[in-house]
DNA sequence: CCGAGGAATGTAACCGGTTACATTCGCCGA
DNA sequence: TCGGCGAATGTAACCGGTTACATTCCTCGG
């Protein structure tokens, strides 16, 4: 039907320019699509029609500004390798979604540089809420936050205590729960492999739990013990060669998170340690990936998309102007095949 | 310093209020930003000075209206929980960052309505350059991306016909690779397990390849030799039994995506047969997974990495205004243990 | 001493929408 | 017949920046 208009050179297309071509002002453009019912149906239709040939899009950039509202909603995760985060995220994404905002993700790779960053960015493009991981974070972007008073929830910890509401399940008592569960089984000598506890606050509430929940049940434990690093099947690996080449290895590890676990139990495998005969392995996370290796990875489960979806909930209660309710979720040890009574017990 | 004002009431500071309270036009202001050469230095210091007193944020969105230029790149994946998007994305992510562009990331969840939802959103946003995965969509869609000249790059394909430049391995020459592979280990008998070819083009390429070098080596096969399911463990195993319960079985199997691989691996583990003795199995994407299970997994490597970054650099290309080169990148079998000669060779 | 010319800054239109308020219009009851 | 009222639409200011062009102010050579 439409005559081809010499594409190359056509100019993107405004409701001013619609309204010149329907005859009416750009007042009953914008209101045919922001208010309808307050136009007459004839005159709606004819601009819908008119907006149908040109292809118009209305600037979602222009409609933000004159709106004061950006329609975005922002999330930071430590890193996008890490399923966990997909979960939750995936989740944001939906919630966010269905209340009619569009999210911004950003990664900040375990670097408090990158994170201050990325809020500043945010706080640029005027998002309206933010959704942020654990509570360590640059003084001036924190400051930035409570300033501009983005209205912003925690997730993935329980902060110390802060400014900012939150919604996450608690490390300190999971990683607790899992020392209940290993010395319930009679193990004494329990090794832990954790996260870096120096940019990841989430990593230490879990050292931490795990630490006085030892010390509670009066389970001794030295720095040979404890071993950090990152995320990685060859830093699990590494970690569990360091407790079996000792004297009297530990006859049970808790790797507090799985791909962490799995390089353990790889190794254990590799070495002719049985898997959970001679040494039990617990991971954190409950990853697809528990399920995956053989034997199944006992792991901590934790509510990841249920967490974003509440996060979502809060943040547009605070947006609408609400008191904040920080929510704290539960989680649940996973009982498959790593974690046994230990040898001769 | 500052004296305290009544934080609750306070409205966001703009470049008028810092013009004002320097004595200067906002057009220094703004200048003291965008082209700080053009602005004396005692002038830009005293503004500067003012705007740090107030935490002054400049606006993005105000000034992408004013610019023309949103700052907005997007990139659309299938999924956040297969963790190749993961290295993609990272890549698309640091190279979009260096050139000053912030990222929007949509997940189409492998839904052509979800997808298109998208893209309507991306073009109301009005993103300077799109990254697509695949090439098969909604043609309202796609109609919306060319009329508008959203400047797009096609990745993890390389597309049949396009009107679109792309920045892609050879899904079906990888897979007839793999044919080569075990034919040259000396198996005749090779099975497929795939995506689902109906709502995902890289498994069609996928198949197609194998089935032309099936085909091209006179090694028969049948439908029943050939699964399409879901990336998901379960699925593998699922599928890799089928193959078992037949009465002669595979001695090798293709699985055209790692976690699918890791599943049918599970599967043989668990009815006691041995890989890759009694049965070979390879992997696609060669995920970090690859190399956490026993056996290490034979799999296809991608240049997830490398796309991404490519794709950028051609997508900041097609901006500028430079004429679309498409690229395609190469991919490689990574052996580990789970292929070898079939039993009896 | 004067005018040219460049640096610094100001003026005001503009980006593409939204919306408070004004205006127009038709209909109805008094 | 007329004032009042509500529905439909128009007018124009505004959102918070950018920037072309105009203006002001110096400096300096002739």
């Amino acid at each position: 039907m439409s005559k081809k208009s010499p594409a190359a050179i056509e100019r993107k297309v405004t409701i001013h320019d619609i309204a010149r071509e329907a005859g009416v002002s750009v007042a009953t453009v914008s209101r045919t699509f922001s208010h309808p019912d307050r136009v007459r149906e004839a005159t709606r239709e004819q601009i819908l029609s008119i907006c149908e040939k040109h292809h118009f899009v209305a600037d979602a950039m222009a409609r933000s500004l004159a709106r004061r509202r950006s329609g975005f909603l922002a999330v930071i995760i430590p890193s996008l390798y890490n399923s966990i985060y997909a979960a939750s995220t995936q989740a944001i994404q939906n919630a966010a979604e269905a209340a009619g905002y569009t999210v911004l993700i950003g990664v900040s790779e375990f670097s408090k540089a990158r994170e201050a960053q990325l809020i500043r960015q945010f706080v640029e493009r005027r998002v309206e809420g933010l959704i942020l991981t654990g509570a360590d974070r640059d003084r001036d972007a924190q400051q930035l936050i409570l300033r501009n008073q983005v209205p912003s929830v925690i997730t993935w910890l329980i902060p110390p205590r802060s400014a900012l509401p939150w919604v996450s399940f608690d490390n300190y008592a999971a990683a607790a729960a899992v020392v209940d569960h290993l010395a319930g089984l009679g193990h004494r000598r329990i090794a832990l492999v954790c996260g870096r506890t120096d940019v990841n606050d989430r990593a230490l509430a879990r050292r931490r739990g795990f630490e006085a929940r030892m010390r509670a049940l009066h389970l001794s434990f030295g720095p040979a013990d404890i071993r950090e690093c990152e995320f990685d099947f060859t830093e699990g690996r590494k970690a569990m060669r360091g407790f079996l080449d000792r004297g009297d290895p530990p006859t049970a590890v808790f790797c507090a998170n799985d791909i962490v676990a799995v390089g353990a139990l790889y190794e254990c495998q590799r070495l002719g340690k049985r898997v959970p005969d001679d040494i039990s392995i617990v991971g954190f996370d409950d990853l697809p990936l528990a399920q995956y290796v053989f034997p199944q990875l006992t792991s901590v489960r934790v509510p990841a998309a249920e967490m974003g979806a509440q996060a979502v909930e809060l943040l547009l209660g605070l947006i609408a102007g609400n008191r904040a309710r920080s929510r704290t979720l539960r989680t649940e040890i996973v009982v498959r095949g790593t974690s046994a009574p230990p040898p001769g017990a």
